[in-house]
DNA sequence: GTTCTTGCAAAACTTTTGCAGCAGT
DNA sequence: ACTGCTGCAAAAGTTTTGCAAGAAC
């Protein structure tokens, strides 16, 4: 998912009606790839939006996620965080700044068809994480 | 992660004592190999241990965690799933019976050393999940 | 004997829910 | 106008914490 529009042509298509929240959630997703908590789109729209609750930006991300606009991924700590990016990737996680890195590895691809073959699951959805420390972390001392 | 006598070996090399709680939440996860969550070792062992707590099966897990005994995963649900298996394997779980198969594929390695290249990551985890339906839930109805 | 662990209750935190009023289509 | 969304507060669920008493080494 690239646009704004895009993304809003999408829940359109899926009869989910585009209010002020969810565009300021929306907004906040796709200028922030950091893949951010509920509570972090909750703070950082709550200036503008002061009446915006808690249960808004949950019941909205549940939304999106039934529309197949946002994932719901898991960080190692204990908050759900989730991301916008709908082209197939993967994530490292940097386990001492937090930050998380996508990318994308061929060498991932075929997995769902092995163990289609292997063990007659029928893959949804992969969910690769890598953890360990990103390139700055190294460098930095601990 | 094999046997009790070798967990328990790992555990007081790295100066865990062994207690009643300990021993009861170790044999679980060795003899139930389906990825509980703290809940379920709490309700599990209660009746053999009637005055534990869930605040002493949470720490013990951490201590277990921190000796490099478990791993904490995620199947999608909000409560952290732990794992003794510590010889390298992912996850296949299926969303309609919740059950996780281990797997392992070839296929997945040396993915840690092309990060480290391309990225600059260093590699401490892969959390490799797989999501879909299991080979039994796909022969039964919806 | 020393130090770590337990157990309790309470707190902190994340997520869900019920429902009256409101807003998007 | 219809239907779905919001916002509030409250509940449900998960995880952490403080501390005195007890247990492992």
């Amino acid at each position: 998912m690239r646009s704004y529009d895009e993304a809003v042509g999408l829940l359109k298509g899926r009869g989910v009606r585009i209010t002020p929240q969810r565009t300021a959630i929306l907004q906040y997703l796709l200028s922030h790839r950091t893949h951010p908590t509920a509570d972090e789109i909750y703070r950082a729209i709550q200036p503008s939006y002061p009446n915006v609750s808690v249960a808004t930006v949950y019941n909205n991300l549940r939304a999106f996620q039934e529309a197949g606009l946002v994932r719901e991924l898991t960080a190692g700590d204990h908050a759900s965080r989730f991301d916008v990016n709908m082209v197939p990737h993967h994530h490292a996680v940097c386990d001492r700044c937090g930050k998380i890195v996508d990318f994308y590895h061929p060498q991932l691809d075929g997995l769902a068809e092995a163990m289609e073959e292997e063990l007659g699951f029928a893959v949804t959805e992969q969910r690769i994480e890598v953890h360990g420390l990103c390139r700055e972390c190294r460098q930095r001392p601990s």
